[in-house]
DNA sequence: CAAACGTGGCG
DNA sequence: TCGCCAAGTTT
């Protein structure tokens, strides 16, 4: 086990009274939190930046005030919600959680970590968020801010996503999280621990000078402050040639569903085509596009084609208003819908 | 367990 | 332009 340069309680103490005055108070979430605005903010923060999450929580809580609200609510009004935040099976997930909640919870939201994990899309960081920031209780959090102010307040070496120091880091958020029977706050250390790590104890050019927990911090100790946390090796993307179709007809312009496996699920989307398929005849391009998806680069190309299945809808302007577009397809169909002329 | 899964901001 | 990475989970 790691040598601790601190005691639990001094670092618990430390923490908290650097975050009372120097930490976060202001975000939507954390006005007034409830189990579910709690799930629907931690859904949405996962790899998503507190600014790029904000306007979205906002129409979200706007539209889906409550959890039965959202249980009711049809997919494509969802994704419609979700549109250009990305990884879009958490609000599959989050629509499947609301009526997991409501059907098979009688409406009552889980209250303890395995109750929680038990929720479609919440894993072990979410439902120590949940228990954290909705019910101030005992809820352990491990995200990339801890990862990253435990790496580096322990010096703990090695892959940071690698099974050892994953559990090592767990059982260190499990033995420095503040006890239920503590007089401390769940909520505030959880928050502070995210604070320190997003505006301190940043990946590159850490505050380390004005850092409550500088004069105990391993990694600053041992001048390793910039090596930790062990960076991941890089992969190699690739580039991906796809084709997608484009018709127009009656200022309609026609989609297809995807199915909810694979990229872009439960969006709507210009028809993928093969061009291996010989039923496809050559055809003059209306335009190309390059997206970079976090795992390759897709390279594509838009033609003019005639649907031949029925498998897809026509959309006028107020249709594509209420659906989910992925952000390349609808900045794409913004710019080339007014200047073609079918 | 490694890979899949989006998008935007920033140096 | 380009690489890194941001309140992870699922398979």
């Amino acid at each position: 086990m790691t040598h601790s340069p601190i005691s639990v309680t001094d670092f618990q103490n430390q923490l908290l009274d650097w975050a009372n005055a120097q930490g976060r108070h202001d975000l939507p979430w954390q006005q007034q939190p409830t189990p579910y605005s709690v799930l629907v903010s931690e859904i949405m923060l996962q790899q998503t930046q507190v600014a790029t999450v904000i306007p979205y929580f906002e129409r979200w809580m706007t539209s889906f005030a409550t959890v039965e609200s959202l249980a009711a609510a049809d997919e494509d009004t969802v994704m419609a919600h979700w549109q250009g935040l990305g990884y879009y099976s958490r609000a599959r997930n989050l629509h499947k959680a609301a009526k997991y909640i409501v059907d098979s919870c009688n409406g009552e939201f889980p209250c303890d970590l395995k109750a929680l994990e038990a929720i479609p899309g919440v894993g072990r960081y979410t439902a120590g968020a949940i228990m954290s920031f909705a019910y101030d209780d005992y809820g352990p959090i491990v995200d990339g801010n801890v990862k990253r102010l435990f790496c580096r307040f322990f010096a703990i070496e090695g892959q940071i996503n690698s099974s050892k120091v994953v559990n090592q880091l767990w059982q260190l958020a499990e033995q420095y999280t503040p006890s239920s029977e503590s007089a401390l706050s769940n909520r505030n250390f959880a928050q502070a621990l995210l604070d320190m790590g997003a505006t301190l104890c940043t990946p590159k050019n850490p505050n380390c000078t004005v850092c409550p927990l500088q004069q105990t911090c391993m990694a600053l100790k041992l001048d390793k402050v910039h090596q930790l946390p062990t960076p991941k090796p890089k992969k190699v993307i690739p580039i991906k040639p796809a084709t997608f179709g484009w018709a127009l007809n009656n200022q309609q312009i026609y989609l297809v569903k995807r199915p909810s496996e694979g990229v872009w699920g439960g969006l709507w989307c210009l028809p993928e085509i093969d061009l291996a398929d010989n039923e496809i005849a050559e055809s003059k391009a209306v335009g190309r596009f390059r997206h970079t998806f976090s795992h390759y680069k897709l390279a594509a190309e838009v033609i003019h084609y005639q649907p031949a299945k029925s498998d897809g809808q026509w959309f006028d302007n107020q249709g594509l208003s209420s659906i989910g577009l992925p952000k390349p397809i609808k900045t794409f169909i913004e710019k080339h819908l007014n200047d073609v002329s079918d």
